[in-house]
DNA sequence: TTTCTTCTTGAGAGCGCTCTCAAATAAAAG
DNA sequence: CTTTTATTTGAGAGCGCTCTCAAGAAGAAA
């Protein structure tokens, strides 16, 4: 099975290799006859064009890059990016496009990286997700003109194109869920060094003013996403005695989670706590989360679509594509106190200190 | 910031493109003087040679791609595809090569996918995941003769570079841990669509047979790695009144944790679980799991390592590297009964039923 | 039949790089 | 001061493809 070339084809139908590069990319003006004994040419010896000459000749590889930088080592406990990943790949298979995967682990890295990507001609573009706020990946992007979408929110939006779900009303459903279910000490665990995490304190925010009420700062802790940040921002929490907690990520909710079992604190009766993301964590916690769900496969599947647009030379009129997010309660928040056979299981776990 | 050539830096430095070149590539008989001049030159344009050219006229592209076959839905609820990606990463970033990414959702794709990697000279080789045992990607690759390494056990051994973890023993461990512990009617779920899974299954039984004893097949149940289907085997299993449980995957473990609890069975006082794996679920379970640890980030690390060992033409000797595993200790197998706060807070949750 | 269009095909010039080979220069030897 | 050998450089031929451009074939119009 020795390489073709698309010279050979041609040679083996007795035709030129204009006339088989014609028929590869289907083009018109094509003598049926003829295009049918280069196609059967092609069928037999099983030819594939070179990829690499292609791109070269054409100015276009068809690759797009996935940008997941060094903050974020969430990766490893973290569904989102999987989930994330996956939206990706499916829009490129969609797009007949190849994804490249830039993992970072460390900031030379990073700046190795941004070298062997720009300016080297190996993506028409890339998708970022960095969501940290010194994010110095940007400019240099632009700087080389080089097209991306960003996912998550951006300091420089209006600039850059992005995708992101709507991190403001999730946090403020979340909230208000709270609010409206009567509980006095909501506290919440947010997260300070992202672009999300302020939107989700935002919200967080806007639904006490809605109930023209103040937040108060003490009920107010700090994590990363990652699961032991949860646990030791909700110890920190609980001598403030709070009776509910919006917690967000899921995963930081299950650290929290540990952290009140631990002091004997009894979910949802002793304090209600909602999360958000709604990944598999939300249901295999104990009890099951409340959360805000949001649908991050199509956030992956439709920066795709963004930027194929992009790069075909007519990008989308507007900057931004902001996902909408929904509610999804469950056992943690003490709206619903019976649930199928689950909800079974936490009574009896929490009995003992009824 | 328009693109430069190799052309137009020996311009600039009134040199050739082959010298330019040679200074880029760092090959010996220059003289310091013009290697300076041309560096200087380099730094002050920001020059970067065009990957694809490289590429086209050295016939290697320097990029690998990962596949991660249709059958891996767990990609979103296993934390074990992250930790991977992230080893293999590391081992993509360290050699200097550019790592595609092709996940595939179904068939058809699969078919795509195979068709846009082979011949088409975009890969130097390829690290392939599956662990399907009806996988018809591997001949594919041999005939046409694309370098691969498997991760994961193969059907194919001795003719395919793999490398992998060692779950016989993995499972023969985990066993004969609840074997001593005293435990008489040791269950197991399993997976059968698998190598891995089989693997597990022969060292599940290879302790039984170190201990004179033999399976009790209404003790084996099967799931496919996912959490739901771990609840369903554990509900199977339940009726047969097993007073412990090996269950091949910690995200498994989760689901036959919940069935458990539905069942108000106590553990690990009424029933002994011991998991695989060690990834984040372990910990995150309530009791923590027991379990096998086996190290995915280095497999993939060690994996880029043998590709890359390949593709420079000097195999490695052996063709499979099995890494070892080690069982790690915790609350589910009840040979720990107190355990920091984690097990008190496990106290109070069970003391209900006892 | 001649002339003008329209359709179909091939020739050939790149894309930006690598790499061989031979020319040019410098150093060593006779 | 030649001749031999080693070192340094440039010319040029690809890598396999795309794409423009013009030539040839075929059909329509005159």
């Amino acid at each position: 099975m020795k390489k073709l070339t698309l010279e050979e084809v041609g040679k083996l139908a007795g035709v030129s290799r204009a006339t088989v590069s014609r028929v590869v990319n289907g083009y018109p003006h094509i003598r049926p006859e003829i295009r049918e004994r280069v196609q059967r040419v092609i069928d037999e010896t099983g030819y594939r064009p070179n990829l690499l000459a292609r791109s070269l000749a054409s100015d276009r590889s068809n690759i797009i890059g996935l940008v997941i930088p060094s903050g974020a080592q969430a990766v490893f406990t973290d569904p989102y990016f999987p989930c994330l990943t996956q939206g990706i790949a499916r829009g490129v298979n969609t797009n007949n496009l190849t994804l490249a995967l830039f993992m970072v682990h460390s900031e030379q890295e990073e700046e190795r990286t941004i070298l062997s990507i720009l300016g080297t001609g190996l993506v028409d573009g890339l998708i970022v997700t960095s969501d940290n706020k010194g994010d110095v990946f940007i400019p240099e992007l632009v700087r080389h003109d080089m097209p991306f979408v960003q996912i998550g929110r951006s300091l420089y939006s209006n600039q850059v194109y992005r995708v992101d779900t709507d991190n403001v009303t999730g946090s403020y459903l979340a909230t208000k869920h709270l609010l409206s279910l009567g509980y006095q000490r909501i506290a919440t665990i947010a997260t300070n060094r992202n672009c999300s995490g302020d939107d989700r304190f935002t919200g967080y925010t806007n639904a006490f003013a809605e109930y023209g009420r103040t937040i108060d700062r003490r009920l107010v802790a700090y994590g990363d996403y990652g699961l032991e940040s949860g646990y030791h921002a909700m110890r920190q929490l609980i001598p403030q005695r709070p009776d509910a907690v919006f917690v967000t990520s899921d995963t930081m909710a299950l650290g929290a989670l540990r952290a009140l079992q631990e002091a004997e604190l009894r979910v949802p009766d002793d304090i209600a706590i909602v999360g958000y993301d709604d990944l598999p964590p939300a249901v295999q916690a104990n009890p099951q989360l409340t959360t805000i769900r949001q649908p991050i496969e199509q956030t992956g599947f439709l920066a795709v679509a963004t930027l194929v647009k992009i790069l075909s030379g007519e990008p989308p009129e507007s900057h931004e594509i902001v996902l909408p997010v929904e509610l999804v309660v469950r056992a943690s928040c003490g709206a619903v106190r019976m649930n199928a056979g689950v909800a079974s299981a936490q009574k009896a776990n929490y009995q003992v200190n009824a």
